[in-house]
Order: structure tokens, then C-alpha cells, then sequence
DNA sequence: AAACCGATCAACCGCGACAAT
DNA sequence: CATTGTCGCGGTTGATCGGTT
């Protein structure tokens, strides 16, 4: 396979492009297509590579391109298509009329990578993270329930919960439980792992990228083969409320909505083509963390009783 | 007013796919 | 079949801007 050097050659410029160039390449492209783009800098007067034009204009230039905030509609779209299609841009930009794999990309990574990161959504597997849930919570239960856990009970979510976090959460708990500072009402216990690595349960400010995908819990702590994501319901005709549509694969059918008191219509929304606000973001986005806290503490109860 | 910082996004880079030779 | 040339994709970078200190 061949490759050439694109933009390497001397005298080709780079960087941001002036509205000389831009009104060159358009005003080329109007009349003769691009054709062959390595040779359209030549023809057309600019002293730029063909993948320089070619990106110009795809991203940019291109007649149908549509420039603006995302509607909440395009919003959804993309989260439906990022679960099925993972990183392919190109191919979510072909059902975003208007909308380029640049721009799409771009929207992802600045806006709702962030988003489902603070709602706990692992925005790769588009499922919900175990170890960005109130883990403490779960442990707390754990030790309470110890004493008289039931072996059946556990058993019978074991598809829900994986054993050896079970196990993991048990002896953390016992060794937490006897250091003295251990408090079961207190709101944000630290938890010390055996190396000398703290947690700190994280506040909604707190979190960022490098907490996220840092080695926080063992490979263990695996939802994902038990939880999938179904959609994300919008709901709330003012508020614009955004929630992930949660089931444990096994009792998908029997249980949709397992883990959401949305609608069940994945698009049910304001009919208004409408724009998010950074408060509606806000708002939205906290909305959505307590529903995911709160339904899969239900969950762990449950399984702990 | 200035320095700093984080968010945003246009543009670049490297690579794979594929058609042409 | 091997090599070459081109295109397009996805990841990354860096300039710019607005907000905060």
C-alpha cells in the first residue's frame, strides 16, 4: 500500500485559511467539481494540499452544511448511533443531514462524552460504570447484611452482581469496618485499598477524565455483560430531562424498565426543535445521576436483604 | 488590567482501504 | 500479484475565546 507524503512539500501553506482562499476554492469547486483534489490546488490558485482543500470543504465550505447548536433531536440521534456504530463518525454523519464526521466527532468529545461520563455512563460500552456509582453505598449495605446474608439471595442476582465483587466488597468492608474513623452514616467514606490507594467517592465536580478511566476497581467489576443499555429517554416536557432506559439483559423482557421511570418511548420529547441551554444541561444531567444512583441502589438493596 | 485556565473547534496527521497500473 | 496513487476516516493538536482569579 502506498502512501505519499501530502502536505510535506515545501512552499504549501498550513493553518487556518483566509477568505481569499476560501472564495478561491468555493468559487473552483462551483465550476468544475473537485474531481481529483490533488490536483485541484494547482488548478484552483492555492498553494495548499488536496487533503487541505478537501478538508476545507468537507467541513466547511460544502453548500449543505448546517451550522449551529445541535438540535436535542440530532443530540439523541447521535447517542443512538454511537451505541450501535461505537467511533464512526463518517457513519453517524450520514444520517445527520447537514452535519459533518468533524462536527459530529467535535460535539462528542466536548459535550456528551462529558455528559455520560458525569452520569456514570461508560460512553464507549454506553453502559452504566459500577465503579462511578455510589459504591459505597453498595458496600455499606454489604457489611450491614453480612451477618445474615442470604447465600440464596446472592445466588439468585448472580447474573446481576459478579461474585468476586461480592467477595471484594465484603473484605473491604470488614477491614474498613475496623478502623476506627469508620462511620456507617458517614456520607463520603474513604476507602483504602490494601496498596495504599485512596478513593475518594467523588462529588458530580470531582469527577474528570483521568479519575474515569484510571485503574479504580479490579476487572471484576464488570456490569456491562449484565446491563445494557436500551436507550435514553427524554422526558419532561420543560425540562428536557435526559435518562438512560437501563435492564439487566436477563429480565429484559419480563422488566423494560428496570432501572427507569421515564416513558417508555425512547423519543418522547418536546415536539420544539429545541436547543440545549447550559442550565437545562445541568439540570438534566443531575437529574439523570440521581435516577441512576437511586435505581440501582434499589437493585443492591435488594439483593442484600 | 493581566495572567491563568478550561472549553471549543478548525485543521492536521497517520493510517487503512481500495482502485489503478 | 506487487506496487503506486488517492481518498477518506479517526485521533490528536493547537489557536482562539470567554470566564475566573
Amino acid at each position: 500500500m502506498g502512501r505519499t507524503p501530502c502536505c510535506d512539500s515545501t512552499g504549501l501553506k498550513k493553518g487556518p485559511w483566509t477568505p481569499e482562499e476560501d472564495h478561491k476554492l468555493l468559487d473552483y469547486i462551483q465550476k468544475n467539481g473537485h474531481g481529483n483534489w490533488r490536483n485541484l490546488p494547482k488548478n484552483a490558485g492555492l498553494q495548499r494540499c488536496g487533503k487541505s482543500c478537501r478538508l476545507r470543504w468537507t467541513n466547511y465550505l460544502r453548500p449543505d452544511i448546517k451550522r449551529g447548536r445541535f438540535s436535542f433531536e440530532e443530540e439523541e440521534t447521535i447517542i443512538q448511533l454511537h451505541s450501535v456504530l461505537g467511533n464512526k463518525w463518517s457513519a453517524i454523519a450520514t444520517r445527520l443531514p447537514g452535519r459533518t464526521d468533524n462536527e459530529i466527532k467535535n460535539y462528542w468529545n466536548t459535550h456528551i462524552r462529558k455528559r455520560l461520563l458525569r452520569m456514570g455512563i461508560d460512553p464507549v460500552t454506553h453502559s452504566p460504570r459500577l465503579d462511578l456509582l455510589d459504591l459505597s453505598a453498595i458496600l455499606r449495605s454489604t457489611l450491614y447484611s453480612s451477618s445474615q446474608m442470604k447465600v440464596s439471595s446472592l445466588l439468585g442476582i448472580q447474573p446481576l452482581v459478579n461474585p468476586e465483587l461480592l467477595k471484594l466488597a465484603a473484605s473491604l468492608m470488614s477491614s474498613e469496618r475496623r478502623s476506627p474513623s469508620f462511620s456507617p452514616q458517614n456520607s463520603s467514606p474513604t476507602i483504602q485499598f490494601p496498596h495504599e490507594q485512596q478513593l475518594v467517592e467523588p462529588t458530580g465536580s470531582e469527577f474528570n477524565d483521568e479519575w474515569l478511566s484510571g485503574p479504580i476497581l479490579p476487572s471484576c467489576l464488570n456490569l456491562d455483560a449484565n446491563f445494557e443499555l436500551l436507550g435514553y429517554d427524554y422526558h419532561g416536557l420543560d425540562q428536557q430531562e435526559l435518562a438512560p432506559t437501563l435492564c439487566s439483559v436477563e429480565g429484559k423482557n419480563k422488566n423494560k424498565n428496570l432501572c427507569s421511570p421515564c416513558s417508555s418511548s425512547p423519543t418522547q420529547m418536546n415536539s420544539n426543535s429545541t436547543n440545549f441551554t447550559s442550565a437545562a444541561e445541568d439540570e438534566k444531567e443531575s437529574y439523570c445521576s440521581q435516577i441512576l444512583n437511586f435505581e440501582l441502589h434499589d437493585i443492591f438493596d435488594e439483593a442484600f436483604m
